[in-house]
RNA sequence: CCGCCCUUAGCUCAGACUGGUAGAGCAGUCGACUGUAGAUCGACUUGUCCCCCGUUCAAAUCGGGGAGGGCGGACCA
């Protein structure tokens, strides 16, 4: 695979892309950021972008990760010590999941958002972003909630930490998208340099397959689950046999196993009762989705394999949080 | 600082005028049917009616006070 396309894989949007073919030609050191607002336990979000992180890490980048404890302040998640307490866990867990200790730093928003030169710059920019433009970007606000001025200077902060941390790629999933674009259009007006970004998709809501926002409040997988729990929520999951169902809904399944599955293993085994033709194997998401669509693969099989792929990929960071906890 | 509106199930809300301790839709749970899920049937669950005080035999409902949220006016320093 070349490296553009490392690069670039399972991404649903690259902006732009002469910016990161030319980052392709040679990756080595170069940095790359995704932020997050500290939350005691990951979940597959989290991992679709952690899964990026590593194929950049194979590339030969140099990862930061923002635990952005300021923007969970300003989102009022509480304390800065309740904050700090779970970006700890959170931390523990990305290693645990499988990101080079080597090569990726962990960095919290406070080390350097409190700064002087930091703040005169989030209010140069408040003075050019309107607070339409603000509030649009801010993703994290509830949908019927009204804006707190925390929550418009939010994303400002997000644009900002592109620059401070001195980066040269940065990823997010596709709910950044209009923080990204504020990005792009507001680091140029205050003197620094835009940076190129991937968005990776998001994955539709497990038990309707609706792509839309509402994924808060659906099943979500994380990695507490215990194996048991994996199972049920994988079998509750809607999984008609095709790639594309009607409507705007998606097939779950499917994604998980494009997004989540097959980057992460060569193969995948499917245990099958000789009743229903015995064993299959894949070794890549396009077999595995042409065989659920032609009845080859049976859903009820497919969420089998599902489960026990996901329980692989959770374990270890389960294992951290429960010894965290003990 | 002034004025108006809102607060009832997880969500959106009805009920308030004409007091009798609460309803609908959606969501959720459980069965049936599918070798998954969904769809479709069938059943079921859900409450500090924002808080306090008062009137009353009886208050979600009436009166007073308070809290939280929303909107507007005023001010043009």
């Amino acid at each position: 695979m070349d490296t553009y396309e490392l690069l670039t894989r399972n991404t649903d949007e690259v902006v732009v892309e002469d910016e990161v073919r030319e980052l392709a030609q040679d990756p080595d050191g170069k940095r790359v950021y995704v932020g997050y607002e500290p939350s005691g336990v990951l979940h597959l979000g989290h991992l679709l972008t952690a899964n990026k992180l590593i194929d950049l890490q194979d590339a030969g980048m140099e990862v930061v990760v923002l635990l952005a404890d300021v923007h969970a302040y300003l989102n009022d998640k509480g304390t800065f010590e309740e904050i700090r307490e779970t970006a700890e866990r959170m931390r523990a867990q990305f290693l645990a999941y499988g990101l080079d200790e080597e090569r990726t730093e962990f960095v919290y928003g406070s080390d350097y958002q409190l700064e002087e030169d930091y703040t005169l710059d989030v209010h140069e920019l408040e003075l050019s972003t309107t607070l339409n433009r603000a509030q649009r970007a801010m993703a994290e606000i509830q949908s019927g909630e009204t804006a707190k001025v925390s929550h418009v200077v939010y994303p400002l902060m997000q644009a900002l930490d592109i620059e401070y941390l001195d980066l040269d790629l940065a990823i997010g999933g596709m709910d950044q998208r209009k923080v990204h674009m504020l990005m792009r259009e507001e680091l140029p007006a205050i003197g620094y340099e835009a940076r190129p970004v991937l968005h990776t998709p998001i994955v539709a809501d497990l038990t309707t397959g609706d792509g839309k926002m509402s994924s808060s409040e659906g099943i979500t997988i994380s990695m507490e689950d215990s194996t048991e729990e994996l199972e049920e929520k994988v079998n509750s999951a809607f999984c008609p046999p095709t790639r594309d169902p009607e409507g705007d809904l998606e097939n779950p399944v499917l994604e998980l196993f494009e997004y989540h599955v097959f980057p992460r293993f060569e193969e995948v085994v499917v245990e099958r009762p000789d009743e229903y033709g015995g064993d299959l194997t894949y070794e890549s998401y396009e077999t595995l989705a042409t065989d659920l669509e032609s009845g080859e693969l049976h859903p009820a099989d497919a969420k089998g394999a599902l489960a026990s792929s996901l329980d692989e990929l959770i374990a270890p960071g389960r294992d951290v949080l429960s010894e965290m906890r003990a």
